[in-house]
DNA sequence: CGTACAGGTGTACGGCGTACACCTTGCGTT
DNA sequence: AACGCAAGGTGTACGCCGTACACCTGTACG
């Protein structure tokens, strides 16, 4: 045992076992709770053992999210661009919601790394050989945003029940109080969120449904595209500005 | 001048001075350099008098959102939704513009306060009033997501210079390398950028006006929500799903 | 005059990222 | 066979962070 966990600490750490472990470490226990020392501990290393791999804890995050990225696979080719987009993003998505962690982690990120700008590349790729101008291209790559990853910027209270939560089983009492002022202090969210309890009839979460959303989005947008596109819109002519 | 600072350090600490004093200080030092500490030091006071004032500092953070939603003002009442929305939503820019540590506050935020629900609540009333069916303005809403406090989720790597910066003053033939490499890696991207560039000459910056993505893709979601309420869009039975 | 309490203080703890000097080990060269 | 060198793991330490907890102090009110 202790012969084998020796020999488990001999195979040399590089790069990729740093990368990988992070990666786990972060889907298992989040990415707040990663940290250098504890990520060291996992790997049955010094904490300081890790800077011989990455520079610091900036270009660690940098590294997993190349890794991830490289889950995501290539773009279909010979498709028309609507649906490859379409299928790219929502590949994206899948591995994003492996890894929750990533959302935030790309967002804050600050130094694109080579990956990154591949992934991105490739995604202007597909509207150019789709024949947009590299005008359009320009401002539709804006206009997606972080969507091309295949996440929406959430501001809703999504955090009202995990799946596994144990729920601090809230009395009827006071959940009906909490809604009474709901109602009497923003009475349109309120009904949004009625309605939306009402459609589907799961007790559970906010009830929405959160792929839905994100391709209601994601359409909406594609065709907005495929509308400026089609008639041949500019930058300068078009309704813009 | 003692007795002055002595003075200035009597009147006593409220929640609205910590709050304040926090907004500006995160406005002039960034909000990965606003500490506990450093705040109560600003106020001429011990970290823990602080804490007295906010609970901890996950609700200063979200008292400081607060403070600047409270900035945005009211809507435009009698207006056509779009353009209500529209005004609303570039009001919300102009606020969080002057409080740039103000966009990943609100991202990271997990406890909405009601300060925020307020402003979401009369961001869904505008649809509403409008005539939008709550089914479709809940989903507009969605699909609005952080795009309703006039940012947007750029994952462009838009922090090549900013104004005031003291540039390391890269040498042309490193610049014409970096290039190079670029033009071969990521052509697509590669060629956004030099027609950006050379759109407007200005060296500076990477060639995007921000206020022009923002509004384009504002629009295109806005009329996309127009045409899908003209047809009197439900989640049934439209294109979605 | 006494006392209660709001509000400011001091000390301390456990965690973080990481600088820096050090030690070990295995390999290529002579 | 001896050597030296670099790659990679270690130990210690620093300065920062958020905040728990016990304590003091001045003002308002009975």
């Amino acid at each position: 045992m202790t012969q084998l966990a020796e020999a488990a600490r001999r195979i040399p750490l590089n790069r990729d076992r740093v990368l990988n472990a992070a990666v786990t470490l972060a889907d298992e226990v989040g990415i707040e709770s990663l940290s250098m020392r504890r990520l060291a501990q996992e790997l049955g290393v010094v904490p300081m053992a890790l800077y011989k791999h990455v520079a610091n804890k900036e270009e660690l995050l940098g590294g997993m999210v190349d890794t991830i990225v490289g889950e995501i696979g290539p773009p279909v080719p010979d498709a028309p661009w609507k649906s490859a987009v379409r299928l790219r993003v929502l590949s994206a998505r899948q591995v994003l919601l492996r890894h929750p962690w990533a959302r935030s982690v790309i967002e804050t990120r600050t130094n694109v790394t080579p990956a990154v700008l591949g992934y991105m590349d490739g995604f202007a790729g597909m509207f150019l050989t789709g024949g947009f101008s590299v005008d359009l291209t320009h401002h539709v790559m804006h206009a997606m945003g972080s969507r091309m990853w295949g996440f929406t910027q959430e501001v809703f209270d999504d955090s009202a029940g995990q799946a596994g939560d144990q729920q601090p089983q809230v009395p009827a009492e006071v959940r009906a109080a909490m809604a009474r002022q709901m109602a009497e202090n923003f009475p349109h969210l309120f009904k949004i969120a009625a309605a939306a309890a009402h459609e589907d009839d799961s007790v559970v979460g906010n009830g929405c449904d959160d792929q839905f959303e994100f391709e209601f989005a994601l359409d909406l947008l594609l065709d907005g595209f495929e509308r400026l596109h089609q008639q041949n819109w500019t930058s300068g002519g078009g309704k813009g500005r």
